[in-house]
DNA sequence: GTGGTCTAGACCACA
DNA sequence: GTGGTCTAGACCACC
């Protein structure tokens, strides 16, 4: 009904290699860094995610599911998931300690592979630069 | 009963998320690039390996399949598995290949979230300097 | 439920010698070939295969693992197993080099056996000429 | 001891895909067909044969024990094995309807894996082609 | 002893 | 629902 504002529009990247409900949590997460989602702000429903992006509504449950579960957001049977108060600071560390240990991780898996820690340091430091530049293009 | 030569001895981390048949591939692959294994040296046979590491012998084979269907090995019913001939040039590329893309599903991630870059990049530059320490500590 | 599109029925040949995989491999490509299965179609799951044919799931996982290694086929956890693009060239080779091969190897044991050539030519005339026959009956 | 004749001397063809164990029935049968090996004659010693091929001891007890099954050969134990009376007549049917067995089994293959009757049909005719070359050569 | 195939089941992440 | 991994065990041909 009140589907007047639509706050937030999710795009998928099929080829990221990331799940999907995890664009979605990302892109949430993100658009409240932005500012572009504030707090009370509505999402979408999930048919209207479904029919937006082509995706199986569960995948889309689960999303919400984790978003609410995390704090993020707070769903209303019957009414719609909103923006919870708030969520700005943990936000952010939480994400930050999430990819910290997924890089450890993956400096695990490389060692453990046997790679030697030479490679992997300038696998790192090739990556890094990468990035920099492709902001500063 | 006396092998002699034990060509290759597995260990597993069973916490490192990586597929066990995976780590078993990998190993083998670092065998051959550091030169502990050589063409035409045997591996060990599917149940040594599993009183080894106390794994299913499915799962070994599993690997020993992957192995062969790569080109890596060959093996002989009845007789073993032995490291195929001029197996180098492609072993180190296929690893380091598959890293090198989770690595960049790791910066996907980071960037989809919503994290900015200069903190994404700082990340990866602290992972490599904290790994060059460790390395020379 | 109605998932309209059958693509492809496996059938299972128990007394062929040849591993239940392997006909199960063998009989994608056929499809491939012959058309029925083109660039995107879906696969029959693996529980709808094993309905079908009453065959164990880690059977079909194996042969539709193989079609992957391949290159033939390509799986997405969650959604199912996809015809690849562009996958005709090789997929005919293929099938025929493993026959040729086996082929030779049946002369070859002919021959050891001590068999003279000109009746193992005989034996391959007639088996070609009962084959004929068979078709235009 | 009686080490004087050495009536038949095996070779052996690794890349020929044929089980080893075949490949000496195989070369006995031959031998006795073509005389160089009759009735009574002493086939070398399991010993011996491994010194001569290097292959695996119970590789040729089951090759022997193979022989005497089907008749083709006596082994009297701490004597050794010798060829049996008058065995050629049977020794070649019994060849030539195992042949004609395998031959059907593959034809039954590449039909069950969807290849044409004319693909098949013209394989056989090559290889029969082949093969009448390779013995005007 | 060796690897190869298959069954019968469990648990997981993802859609 | 989908495929992916793993366990526990069987039987086979071959060496």
């Amino acid at each position: 009904m009140d589907s007047g504002n639509p706050t937030i529009r999710f795009r998928l990247d099929r080829h990221s290699g990331l799940p999907v409900y995890r664009q979605l949590v990302n892109q949430v997460r993100h658009g409240i860094q932005i500012g572009v989602l504030r707090a009370g702000d509505k999402l979408p429903s999930v048919r209207e995610v479904v029919s937006q992006i082509a995706v199986n509504p569960n995948t889309v449950h689960k999303a919400y599911r984790e978003m609410e579960a995390i704090g993020m957001v707070r769903g209303e049977a019957g009414v719609g998931t909103f923006v919870s108060a708030q969520p700005q600071q943990w936000v952010a560390q939480d994400l930050e300690s999430e990819l910290r240990a997924a890089l450890e991780a993956w400096i695990a898996n490389a060692l453990s592979s046997g790679l030697s820690t030479s490679v992997i340091v300038s696998m790192l430091n090739q990556a890094s630069t990468m990035l920099e530049q492709r902001v500063s293009r």
